[in-house]
DNA sequence: TATGTCAAAAAAATCGATTATTTTTTAAAG
DNA sequence: CTTTAAAAAATAATCGATTTTTTTGACATA
């Protein structure tokens, strides 16, 4: 019963004065409640905490080190990136998960990404261009596993998918649709991480990619669209069948 | 100095003693959190709280007569709909807003609409032409000032106006995308009361939207997208005259 | 005038304890 | 047995005070 970050072993406050110690490096000054989220959000997406849990003041006080007050604002600040669900007089819980929700999860996605990434090809100058360039020859030196025979996904490979897609919509000249779509982004992770961490598809999505990549620079529009579509319908129909 | 809420005469304490007087009734049991939430998030939208506007902690405690930590979760919470900046080690204010950022959010609005009522008059049911027809009707019957002479908004109509927009939308399949599009109207409500709240156009709204409500029962899905569009280019130009 | 330093004041962040609400347990009644 | 009621335990919400950090302003230096 007694769970929640057992796991974990060092408190919050003592990263804090590790990392306030090396004086001369402007380390941005973060306070308790921003690590906190932080922390917890990482958990959150990389589908340590499941889908549910409920997030108890008073166990997270103990696992962290700290007062109620950080936990709260964190978790409220959780509440935006609907990671976490707030309800009145009971307190926070890890956001829940469903077939459907999965789904609609999807369909939202097609439609900003395809919105934003047309906007993108339209409107992108030089140096999109070449921000999509250096990305996407950065996810492809990044092994997708780092473990040859099973499949464990590689953190690094994560971050630089995350960085390629997002810079092919960066130049859609909207700073509040791009961040609805790395909202939705990892949201999505979550629930990639939440189904079968193991199982992976074999499926070559850098194929995808060396595709999405050509279209985007040709300026093709149509066609561009159509594949980022095709891509994320692909994987989405393979979670999917993993969530239920 | 010591502004902030003063203008506020009674405390969210006392209220919250005379919601608990009726037993009987299902007084939707809140939070101190969740009253003083609705309570900024109101006036900042109405403009009462300026963009920009320090929101220290000490005053609001003071104003509205509550400890600490339900305003700082409730600021906390406002952060998700943008209403409010939340800056590491040196507090909360009043989002700012500029002339740049309207013209993103009403593309990004545009964007987003436009797909949403497409797929709602794609896919919208009987149900959903009843929801539509009953919204405008509301709308038509409610004035948009309360004052004959000079333009004072009313409220109701403000109420009814967003609700009839929603309902159009309503149908699009996906509550992810409501829920975007809900922010963003409020957040364009703010710009409007922002801005100039006594001036007003004479345009005749009520005529675009009986034609918007015509074209989506008509399901003459691209003439009501590019009627929505033009609804909104329209009155998003006479914003941006006002805002600088 | 511009720039830098330091101490005082203000404000933000956090803590530990208290109060209110919900959940669980226990026990009595049907 | 199941349902209901009251008591106990667990948890959420809130408060008031303390600690940290930032901001301000007076004074000194170039």
């Amino acid at each position: 019963m007694n769970d929640d970050l057992s796991e974990l072993s060092s408190s919050v406050n003592q990263e804090s004065q590790r990392e306030s110690k090396p004086a001369g490096a402007n380390t941005t000054a973060t306070s308790l409640t921003s690590q906190i989220y932080q922390r917890i959000r990482d958990m959150i997406i990389h589908g340590e905490l499941p889908p549910g849990h409920k997030l108890k003041i008073e166990n997270l006080r103990k696992s962290l080190g700290t007062g109620a007050s950080p936990i709260r604002e964190a978790l409220s600040l959780l509440t935006s990136d609907h990671l976490v669900e707030r309800i009145d007089q009971r307190g926070f819980r890890v956001s829940h998960i469903n077939l459907e929700s999965f789904r609609e999860l999807l369909k939202t996605r097609c439609w900003l990404e395809q919105c934003a990434f047309r906007e993108s090809i339209e409107h992108g100058d030089d140096e999109w261009e070449e921000r999509i360039v250096i990305a996407h020859h950065r996810l492809s030196r990044a092994p997708r596993s780092i473990d040859d025979n099973g499949f464990r996904i590689n953190t690094e490979w994560e971050t630089r998918h995350k960085l390629f897609h997002m810079a092919l919509l960066s130049a859609c000249g909207s700073s509040i649709m791009l961040k609805f779509c790395d909202q939705l982004y990892d949201q999505n992770i979550r629930y990639r991480n939440t189904a079968e961490p193991t199982a992976y598809p074999k499926r070559n999505s850098s194929k995808e990619h060396d595709q999405l990549l050509k279209l985007a620079l040709d300026r093709k529009a149509d066609d561009a669209v159509n594949a980022l579509e095709k891509h994320y319908i692909r994987t989405g129909d393979f979670l999917s069948k993993q969530i239920e």
